[in-house]
DNA sequence: ACGGTTGCCACT
DNA sequence: TAGTGGCAA
């Protein structure tokens, strides 16, 4: 559900930047003889030619629609070039896609805060740069005014008149005009020549809307396509708002916006007007309501994030039809390609944008073999995300066995899957400043201080994919020791490779900074608790017995995470193309006795999140897996 | 055989 | 929290 945000006092410049079928626009870069052409991108081609996922505006004036498969599109519009998102490990690939957005994000990223909110669209807020432009050089004559700012649409100009460029030239640069509209003018402008600049350096048009508010910016961001920008100046938010379809608002074009439509009679944006803020919240709760109430008067405090990577990565495919999974061997097989392709996008996050991803989710259709409209869904399952494929690959398989059995709830039927996908989420930066928290840390009291890896010496290079970065575990040293660099500081483990060095350090400093300490510390924690694991089953060392220590209870639990865990210091296991990844694990493993050597107010932070570990785990209450795995068929 | 494959968010 | 549900492109 939305939530209202008090839209901020200051009038703010916001821009949404859509790219116009940008699908297709990456493959006419690829060839160029596309362009110009009717064309279209599907996905698979094998049953009815494929569906398609973007179409050329040549392909829309014959009528092709998204929602068409490939040979409706050949039907309508013989010659469209049907061209096939690559495929990968069985399943479609969308990193070329996914690139060209990035190299988008990076130049529309130069001119204020820009949040990256798909793969094809971002927004700005370009507040700063257009105060600036107003201060220094303000739009004055309409001559100068340039190309493309004045081909902008004005949300309240007459837009049809022959003199259409010439209005819009003027408006940009009305002496007389609000404060509030001079910015937006000036945003226009900026927008305009980011455009620009797209265009030349990766050869892709966009469409925009410039506004004051997020809302109104992506209202308006399609309103002209392709390769046009629109201007949403308050006094036309009135009228705008009045005949715009409740359906047409971002969120409305769902369950919430018919019962708008089929409770309240509610048709436009315009109608909410006539409810009470009370009458809405009555009707759809506080928050909801209050939303309601305020975007019916254009207003929307939701502030632009500062944000040009993903949140999450996911992996998934559908199995429709007779390609239902109905054995765990096919389940397997798929996850496994899955999960690889998971594993290579974390792993690559990590390498070029030194982030990390927490949690692992896996997520699944499904229907049994006797029911033929079984309302139950499959739960999605997650746990601790551990770095490398094969580490991933087995978890994920012991989620889709738990998932499985929650599903079939101990009844001896068949099942069939029709949609897997695994995601990677909570993903948090490396912070820079690791060396001056290191030193909270450390001490000949603690023999499991030593794991903690020096990520300033991770390297920079991007194509160094699956390097190592940390000393492997079982190469590092096991006596504890304290060392000082050349800086005075003191180190808590004499390896070389783990004391920076001032080099080091300077280039640490271009890393991200992190916000607060306890990121910070939770990221340590997680190659802290590997060694001392590590340690342990070596009989290097006597675990301290913490206060959070397991019950009789869950011994068996734990006797389960203790053989995972002692498969994480294996180096090279299995599939694995390297081992470096061995410091990476659980946040809730930290060591209480290295916490009891922190300042307090460290220490209050940390037992925050201090928690039980929860490794996957294949619950079977009193049943076997064999149990509900059915005999594999052909 | 549902447009498939992403991705985001709020709520509990 | 992990899990559900909704929305969008």
């Amino acid at each position: 559900m939305p939530v209202a945000r008090p839209e901020p006092q200051e009038p703010r410049v916001i821009a949404h930047v859509d790219m116009d079928c940008f699908y297709v626009q990456v493959e006419q870069r690829r060839n160029p003889a596309l362009r110009g052409q009717p064309t279209a991108v599907v996905q698979y081609n094998d049953w009815k030619g494929g569906g398609l996922i973007a179409v050329s505006y040549e392909a829309r004036s014959f009528g092709v629609k998204r929602s068409m498969r490939g040979d409706e599109a050949k039907r309508v519009c013989p010659g469209i070039n049907l061209v096939q998102v690559p495929v990968a490990r069985g399943k479609a690939d969308l990193n070329l896609y996914r690139s060209a957005g990035s190299e988008v994000v990076a130049i529309l990223a130069s001119k204020g805060k820009c949040e990256r909110a798909s793969i094809d669209e971002v927004y700005l807020d370009l507040t700063d740069a257009a105060k600036q432009m107003l201060l220094q050089s303000p739009p004055d004559s309409p001559e100068e005014i340039f190309m493309e700012a004045a081909k902008s649409n004005i949300l309240g100009l007459p837009s049809d008149a022959s003199e259409k460029e010439k209005n819009v030239r003027a408006w940009l640069c009305r002496p007389d005009a609000d404060y509030e509209d001079k910015l937006l003018a000036c945003g226009a402008i900026i927008v305009a020549q980011l455009r620009v600049r797209v265009l030349e350096e990766t050869q892709f048009t966009c469409s925009a809307g410039i506004a004051h508010n997020k809302m109104l910016a992506k209202l308006v961001s399609g309103m002209h396509k392709p390769a046009q920008q629109t201007v949403v100046p308050s006094s036309s938010v009135q009228d705008f708002l009045a005949s715009l379809p409740v359906k047409k608002m971002k969120q409305l074009g769902g369950k919430l916006g018919s019962s708008l439509q089929d409770d309240l009679g509610v048709e436009t944006i315009g109608d909410l007007l006539s409810f009470t803020e009370e009458k809405l919240q009555e009707q759809y709760g506080v928050n909801t309501g209050t939303w309601l109430w305020k975007i019916a008067r254009g207003i929307s405090g939701e502030e632009v994030e500062d944000r040009l990577l993903p949140k999450s990565h996911g992996c998934g495919k559908t199995f429709p039809g007779p390609k239902a999974l109905k054995n765990s061997a096919s389940v397997k097989g798929w996850l496994d390609q899955l999960c690889e392709e998971l594993s290579e996008r974390i792993q690559s996050d990590l390498n070029q944008n030194k982030r990390i991803a927490q949690t692992l989710t896996l997520h699944a259709r499904a229907s049994k073999a006797n029911e033929r409209d079984s309302t139950k869904k499959f739960p999605s399952k997650s746990c601790p995300l551990r770095y490398g494929t094969g580490k991933i690959q087995e978890d994920a398989m012991k989620l889709f066995e738990s998932g499985l059995h929650d599903f079939l709830e101990s009844q001896n039927t068949g099942w069939s899957i029709t949609s897997l996908s695994v995601t990677a989420s909570k993903i948090f930066d490396i912070p820079s400043g690791t060396s001056s928290i290191l030193r909270y840390i450390k001490g000949p009291s603690s023999a499991a201080s030593q794991a903690i890896p020096d990520f300033s010496s991770v390297p920079e290079d991007p194509s160094l994919d699956n390097n190592v970065y940390a000393t492997p575990i079982h190469e590092e040293k096991c006596e504890p020791s304290t060392s000082e660099n050349e800086d005075g500081e003191r180190y808590s483990d004499i390896s070389a490779k783990q004391c920076p060095t001032s080099e080091e350090k300077r280039i640490s400093k271009k890393l991200p900074e992190v916000k607060g300490t306890s990121s910070i510390l939770k990221f340590l924690s997680r190659g802290q608790s590997a060694l001392h694991e590590k340690r342990k089953s070596d009989g290097l060392i006597c675990s301290p017995q913490g206060p959070g220590s397991s019950s009789e209870a869950n011994k068996a639990e734990e006797h389960n995470v203790a053989a995972q865990r002692a498969d994480r210091s294996n180096i090279n296991s299995g599939t694995e193309p390297s081992a470096s990844n061995a410091w990476m694990f659980n946040v809730e493993d930290i060591d209480p006795a290295v916490v009891e050597e922190l300042p307090p107010e460290i220490q209050r932070e940390i037992q925050g999140w201090i928690r039980p570990s929860k490794q996957p785990s294949t619950k079977r209450r009193g049943s076997t897996i064999s149990s509900y795995f059915p005999p594999a068929r052909s």
